[in-house]
DNA sequence: TTTTTTTACGCAATCGTTCCCGGTAACGAT
DNA sequence: ATCGTTACCGGGAACGATTGCGTAAAAAAA
């Protein structure tokens, strides 16, 4: 049941030579004889050799391999980001180690000491909706393992940071909701402790303010776990239209709530976007064809993924330590469709 | 800029043992008097003491981690598998290493030996559309790597499977699509060497035949890449309707290639399911909620994960090597929706 | 020819851990 | 007093690779 490969040891052996030799011989070092190098080199090839990565981790303290935590792979925002963090490590040598926070904190703190214990050369980490304790990080962070926050960040570590304007992104959703005549305009949120909340429900507030518009606590919901719990995405909704004034448009400020709104206002039979508007952040490749087509904000996820990559690799491939740290901010896309086209709206385009 | 964890040594130095003797107080050996290693555990404890998986894994020449290669996790069906691989792989103390393959072949070389060099234990794998070359994981397998194949199989090596009965998935959803009353039924499949896509034409024509209609290769169409690129179900969509039969539905026998198709059709301003039916293979989560909401064929992703990755774990944990290998067969879920209700049926069904 | 330099290689330590051998007490039995 | 147990513990070799240092032989310089 075992399985083993060739060493540097068998090629040692079969060449009459010793291992210092063979391994100098294959890294080209200046001290092998041309005709040792040949030899070797060629039985390398030969019985196909492949150094062991595992010895050269403990060896070297390092093994050309990054960690990347986020809360689910499902979702096409992070499967985005990935395929961007995985094209800029692997024109790097570096391979990813992916694994989910599924928004356990508990879970994000397994993997991080699963990432670290295999020694992986730095972090890209978009934290759970669940962490509070950020003592672990710090310690990382303290202790000098490279760490890029992207997406859902926290403020209290310095590292280099990838994110987009979600503030921007926010007020623009909300300000078009308004621009559509909607007037009582709802919105669903992560946990309040999510820097992504945060800013997008900072955006969301200002619009409606800018606008000359009520903040109405009530028309706020928050889904402590991101809409994993689809229940909860429906709890939020159904107190929506409990309250005695409900909401006419709903801006959702993440892809799980996105959709997620979307099937609890259909299965409760309104008409979107003539009862009730929808938009909200979301990086889905159906969204344009869902019914209705839905207005969303997008993120530059795939290029998100490259940035926080290659600051990660600075980090990593830096002689000392890097004390001077950056936070990118990328733009969101607002794209409108459907789902936020009042009938009075549609009558007016259809007049002009 | 590296990263020093504590090991056994400093605690031996710390508590004036030797590094063997902590070893086994930590593993809980009889030869350790109590006091030791209540000593031993306590300091372990408080210095937050963690085993090196890496100085392990070199020593025990196993790593306790699988190692997961499918095409790419945007995909639903590949994400909600990996939920239930990481589910059972978590529960007994396995962690697990995804990589994705994105339907190349050198790729998914590159992620098998990457992984075999990183020690895993086992390997649950779905093949890339381009994989003809089996050398590979013959020889894997030949050494004794515990393989297990979910989805995309090969036949040519024996190790235990997990699929489900596509050829009935095909062959009731064709056969659904008769009973619409659609006449012209064509196909869009993937690669035709892949085991996916042979088995779903199989049940594809044996719906035409056994309904007395006629196969038509002109009907038939083939996406060498899955659907990865967008182009490619364009092209075959486009080539359906060039024919001098018009197809009036599709059986789509993949995840991309089921939402690519509708996308191309609603782009080509048809109608569906007055104009043409679509039908297809698909795990999303969003098809209900689509425009129209699509009539699918359904796998049970997250238990396939399951018992791939259970599987697996008894041919890791077999003492003697295991000859009897067995394919596990699922059944499919056939969900019907508006996507292949033509205005005929519509009427029919209004009537009653 | 002798001395110095260069060339080309081997020895052994190292990374963190386990485990096979030993070794040394203490203690009861002979 | 001697032997045999039992209970504990340490030394050191592995696992696969790199690397500083030492050194024999060959080449160059004297």
């Amino acid at each position: 049941m075992k399985f083993e490969a060739v060493t540097i040891k068998d090629i040692a052996k079969a060449l009459g030579l010793s291992t210092s030799t063979v391994s100098r011989a294959l890294r080209d070092s200046y001290e092998i004889s041309p005709e040792t190098k040949k030899l070797v080199l060629e039985y390398a090839e030969k019985i196909n050799y492949h150094p062991n990565p595992i010895a050269l981790s403990l060896k070297e303290r390092r093994s050309r391999s990054i960690g990347v935590i986020v809360c689910e792979i499902a979702n096409s925002f992070f499967s985005q980001t990935i395929n961007g963090i995985e094209s800029i490590a692997n024109n790097n040598g570096y391979n990813v180690i992916i694994s989910q926070s599924r928004e356990s904190a508990d879970r994000e703190l397994l993997n991080l000491q699963y990432l670290t214990s295999r020694s992986v050369d730095g972090l890209i980490i978009s934290v759970s909706t669940e962490t509070k304790d950020l003592s672990y990080f710090r310690e990382l962070h303290d202790r000098g393992m490279p760490i890029v926050f992207f997406d859902r960040i926290v403020d209290e570590i310095e590292t280099h940071k990838v994110i987009v304007d979600n503030f921007k992104g926010a007020y623009d959703a909300t300000t078009h909701l308004i621009k559509c005549g909607y007037k009582r305009i709802a919105t669903v949120c992560n946990a309040a402790v999510l820097s992504i909340a945060k800013e997008r429900l900072a955006g969301y507030k200002a619009a409606l303010t800018d606008n000359g518009m009520e903040i109405n606590e009530a028309l706020i919901k928050y889904c402590q776990h991101g809409g994993m719990i689809t229940d909860e995405v429906e709890e939020a909704v159904q107190e929506l239209f409990k309250a005695r004034q409900k909401p006419d448009a709903i801006f959702a400020s993440a892809d799980k709530l996105t959709t997620g709104c979307l099937r609890i206002l259909k299965a409760k039979g309104l008409s979107v976007p003539d009862d009730i508007g929808l938009i909200g952040f979301s990086n889905s490749e159906l969204t344009e064809l869902l019914d209705p087509p839905l207005s969303i904000i997008k993120q530059p996820a795939f290029e998100m993924g490259e940035i926080a990559t290659s600051l990660l690799l600075q980090l990593i491939e830096s002689k000392r330590p890097v004390t001077d740290f950056e936070t990118r901010v990328l733009s969101t896309e607002l794209l409108i469709r459907e789902s936020t086209k009042k009938q009075k709206q549609k009558a007016k385009e259809i007049a002009s």
